[in-house]
This record gives C-alpha cells, sequence and structure tokens, in this order.
DNA sequence: AAAGAAGACAACCGCATCGAT
DNA sequence: AATCGATGCGGTTGTCTTCTT
C-alpha cells in the first residue's frame, strides 16, 4: 500500500509544479494504459513519473479506474441493470462503489452520474440523498420490480452482454467484488464458463468476515472457498455470474427486520 | 445562424481509512 | 501512540455537447 522512496519523493515535488489537470488527452491515455498494461500499478503515486505523465497520481488511478481499464462497458444503461441500481440504492444509499460491485463493467463514477441524471427524478426524494443512510420505505417496491423482473425474464437476468443471472439461493449478506477483474479473465477464455461468486459468510455460519469465492458448475453449487487472490490463478474460473434472487433476498429480509 | 440554457459526462477536491515507520 | 503518505470514496465542479429560442 504505502509505497515511498526518497528519490521519488523528490521527483514527485518536482513535477508537483507542472502537474497538469482538466481532460485527458489521447497520447496521456495511451502513456498510461501502456504503462500500466506492461508494468502494473502497484504504486500510483510513482506512476506519472515511470510513465512520463505530468499529472498526480491519483489522477491516473481515477482514469485508469473510469475510463482505460479493460473490461469497462460503455454505452447505456439496460433495464436490468436500471432495476438492480434502483434496488441497490434503495439499500444501500448512495454507496455508489458497492453497488458498482454488482453491476459489471461499471464504474462507481458512471453509476454515480447516471443515478444524478436519469434514475434520481425518478425515485421520491429521500433522506438518504443527504445522510447516506439507506432508506427502507422503497424497499417493498423495490422487491416488486425486481421480482417482476426475475418473472418476466424467467429466472434469470440478463446483465450486460456478457453476463447472466441465474437465480440461487443465498443468504442477504452475500457481497459481490472484484467484478472487473474477473470479466476480464473471462474475456480471455469465454468458452469455458463457470459461476463464481464472491461472498461473505454470514455471522450465523460462524465464519465471519470471511472472504471467499463459491462455485458453480453445472447449476452444481461447489462448496468450497479460494482467497480472493488465488481466485485469477485458477484455470477454470473464467466467468462471473449474477445472482438476481439474492438481491430479492436482501430486500425481504430488510423488510422483515423492521 | 447565433446565443443562452440545459443536460451529460469527466475530472477534481476533501475527507476517511489503512499500513508503515 | 503519533505521524505520514497512499489509496479509495462520495460530493461537487468543470467542460463539452445538444437543445431551444
Amino acid at each position: 500500500m504505502v509505497c515511498k522512496s526518497s528519490e521519488t519523493t523528490n521527483k514527485k515535488l518536482k513535477s508537483k509544479e507542472k502537474q497538469r489537470k482538466g481532460l485527458w488527452s489521447p497520447e496521456e491515455d495511451e502513456k498510461l494504459r501502456n504503462h500500466v498494461l506492461k508494468y502494473g500499478h502497484g504504486c500510483w503515486s510513482s506512476i506519472p513519473i515511470q510513465a512520463g505523465l505530468q499529472r498526480n497520481g491519483k489522477s491516473c488511478r481515477l482514469r485508469w479506474v473510469n475510463y482505460l481499464r479493460p473490461g469497462l462497458k460503455k454505452g447505456e444503461f439496460t433495464k436490468e441493470e436500471e432495476t438492480i441500481l434502483l434496488s441497490l440504492h434503495s439499500i444501500l444509499g448512495n454507496k455508489w462503489a458497492q453497488i458498482s460491485k454488482y453491476l459489471p463493467g461499471r464504474t462507481d463514477n458512471e453509476i454515480k452520474n447516471y443515478w444524478h441524471t436519469y434514475l434520481k427524478k425518478s425515485v421520491p426524494s429521500t433522506k438518504h440523498e443527504t445522510t447516506r443512510t439507506p432508506q427502507t420505505h422503497s424497499i417493498t417496491n423495490s422487491v416488486n420490480t425486481l421480482e417482476s423482473t426475475t418473472r418476466k425474464s424467467s429466472s434469470f437476468i440478463s446483465v450486460g452482454e456478457s453476463f447472466s443471472a441465474r437465480v440461487s439461493n443465498f443468504s442477504p449478506s452475500i457481497v459481490f467484488s472484484e467484478w472487473l477483474d474477473r470479466s476480464l479473465v473471462m474475456e480471455q477464455s469465454p468458452q469455458k464458463c463457470s459461476y463464481v461468486q464472491d461472498h461473505i459468510v454470514p455471522e450465523e455460519s460462524g465464519v465471519a468476515g470471511t472472504y471467499g469465492h463459491r462455485f458453480y458448475e453445472n447449476n452444481n453449487y461447489m462448496d468450497h472457498f479460494i482467497p480472493n487472490s488465488d481466485l485469477l490463478l485458477e484455470d477454470e474460473i473464467v466467468c462471473t455470474s449474477f445472482s438476481d434472487s439474492f438481491l430479492v433476498d436482501i430486500l425481504l429480509s430488510e423488510q422483515r427486520s423492521m
């Protein structure tokens, strides 16, 4: 996480004087893309120097995450994505980074913009716009919307071009993560497809906080976990999937606990 | 055709958190 | 325990495009 050297810091101080701001040029994009693809992004603060960019590390990170990173989905949100976004927002509030984990290929910034541009007006204004505290009064509507969507699509929600969602029973505390990274793996070998999902194991199961992956192959749940860091090394793990019923579960559970 | 308004998207800023020292 | 730097997140602002008059 922390990566510093006196040399780097000195260089950084010097470069600070002439740091560029504003929109990125195609040349800058190219430099950043080439550098990250070649060397990775171990330390964002040193990347501008190494890549020959007159930007700060934060700006580089943002540009990569929101625009240059492979696997990003461009274009309009699908109806399903919109439904998911509305539902998750009713649960999570303005937790854009968390919401983005459920929408493969979409960035938190993109989701935030989309919300403010299109969806905000379609939802009655709620407190959590300002308090960041999730509201529950819209949960019933969200459940209905989700359930009807699920039925209409015969238990499948199509999430973007490459993902399909399969109904399965998950605990409300299931969460997904690293969609984008995994979507990259899928792109590399799309012929091999299994269902992979991250989740936090419910506390009652005795392994609270454990972070891992649950696997599905040919609709069969395979009960084992693999640490996040190891996942990408697994040859057979090449596809991600999205459960829609888990959302319904979350919503229903929230509703019940009211 | 031109100017102003509104909308959409990209990027910045400030703060919180985390890990290293 | 305190401090510092890096990173990530959410709110906000800036800029470009499209629409309206």
